[in-house]
DNA sequence: CGGGGCGTTGACTGAGATCAATTATGGTGG
DNA sequence: CCACCATAATTGATCTCAGTCAACGCCCCG
């Protein structure tokens, strides 16, 4: 089945380039597509999933949930991210993923996953860099909750999502969508939603951000980098030019 | 040249079994042998190595340093961890890899990793592998940085700790080396070395570990286990019996 | 034997948590 | 089109865990 991902395409281009016939085998190691509605829980921790996914349209998290119930949002893909590669080479989920918004996305059975790695070495590296990538951004994340204030955590977050959702051509001048709410957003850098909203208001007084109706508008891009002490190197996206 | 680490040989049997000949392949991989002292940075942050390592003896940790002067450790890497194997396939360093005691370490240069990888697909999963545990342990450190208290982190991160130098045979009975200081483990968690001195009394007088000269013992390893929220599978060592 | 890490302690402060309402907002069915 | 309801955002008052600042002690090693 091929499935024709713009942001996949587009991903690739920046993070590790394919040729037109690596590419085509890619995008036809795909058998099939799902939808999942908000909130729906993709892959569960505990369980042993036998495929991988690439995320067509939505926005999708993984969490995870402490005994004494709170919640660590863990990561956010766009479309174009392969997610749960891992899940080829561990045994058992370590965490939850669902759909943040509601999306689509494309399933690589493990079958096929395997095939693949072994005749395309190019293809395996892609795959590779793309979940080391995925600690780095973590490394960064731990680096935020552990040592970065609130106002900073937020900014370097915004940032982050910004110029991933930019790669893939999902933004709007300085423009995004902006499906997070605020308990997400607490959940993912280790803050109460109260406090989320407290500094939100901050950076809207700031003049960095404008904020609502699922959209995000930056205003002042230095300046948001500047606040959130971004760098976008670690990303890997070489040829994503910025504001 | 071939390095004889009964550490990664230990390792690998939980992680990843590979042949008698697969594992020869890449113990002959490693070309040279290097020590670090105490405190010396081995991999700096924004440089491009052209070999990644396994470390053969000691404590090796990876680390941030912010704008604003603080530091974030990112992980800590035991004997029979190769480690950055990132470097292979990201362009630039996106933290510092130091040395947190005397340690001696195998290079395995970027030209032989990629031969290797070419031409046997089971070390390349290993190898693979291994990254994907180091991100499970991201995300278990994400989660303690975000949401667990104090006394929680610490009790986990010494459970981690535990657990895999046991799985490379680093421990003796209940008892390990822990070279790391207040600091080290404050800049760890994300907490001051004020606050995790009077943590780490709490652990004492509840009876959970002893700690002092370099050692630490775990005196109630259920009870350590329960006060860090900790759960090994997530570090892949299947076959490491624990007391 | 002295100096520099490292660990420990006390007094005080503060960023962010908690608790508890109240106010938008957006989707839905009548 | 509007009333309704659930979800999300906002606000205020108060509390607490951990940070900050500043000594002091200990111990190892040269």
């Amino acid at each position: 089945m091929a499935i024709r991902s713009d942001a996949l395409t587009a991903k690739l281009s920046h993070l590790y380039p394919l040729s037109a016939d690596e590419e085509e085998v890619l995008q036809n190691a795909f058998s099939r597509v799902e939808d999942f509605a908000r909130d729906r829980d993709i892959v569960r921790e505990g369980t042993k999933p036998t495929q991988c996914s690439l995320l067509l349209d939505g926005f999708v998290f993984r969490y995870k949930v402490l005994p004494d119930g709170k919640r660590q949002i863990l990561s956010f893909q766009v479309p174009g991210d392969v997610f749960d590669t891992q899940t080829y080479l561990l045994d058992t989920m370590d965490h939850t993923v669902a759909a943040l918004t509601p999306c689509r996305i494309a399933i690589l059975r493990h079958d096929v996953m395997r095939e693949i790695t072994e005749r395309f070495p190019r293809i395996t590296r892609a795959l590779w860099k793309e979940t080391l990538v995925e600690a780095a951004i973590l490394r960064e994340w731990l680096t935020s909750a552990g040592r970065r204030s609130a106002f900073q955590r937020i900014a370097h977050l915004i940032c982050e999502v910004f110029v991933r959702q930019r790669a893939v051509g999902r933004t709007r001048g300085l423009e995004m969508d902006w499906p997070i709410t605020q308990v997400e957003i607490g959940d993912a850098l280790g803050l109460t939603h109260v406090h989320i909203n407290r500094t939100l208001q901050e950076l809207r007084r700031d003049g960095l951000i404008r904020l609502g109706g699922g959209t995000l508008e930056v205003l002042d891009w230095r300046g948001l980098m500047k606040g959130g002490q971004f760098d976008p190197s670690y990303l890997q996206l070489v040829h994503v030019d910025l504001p």
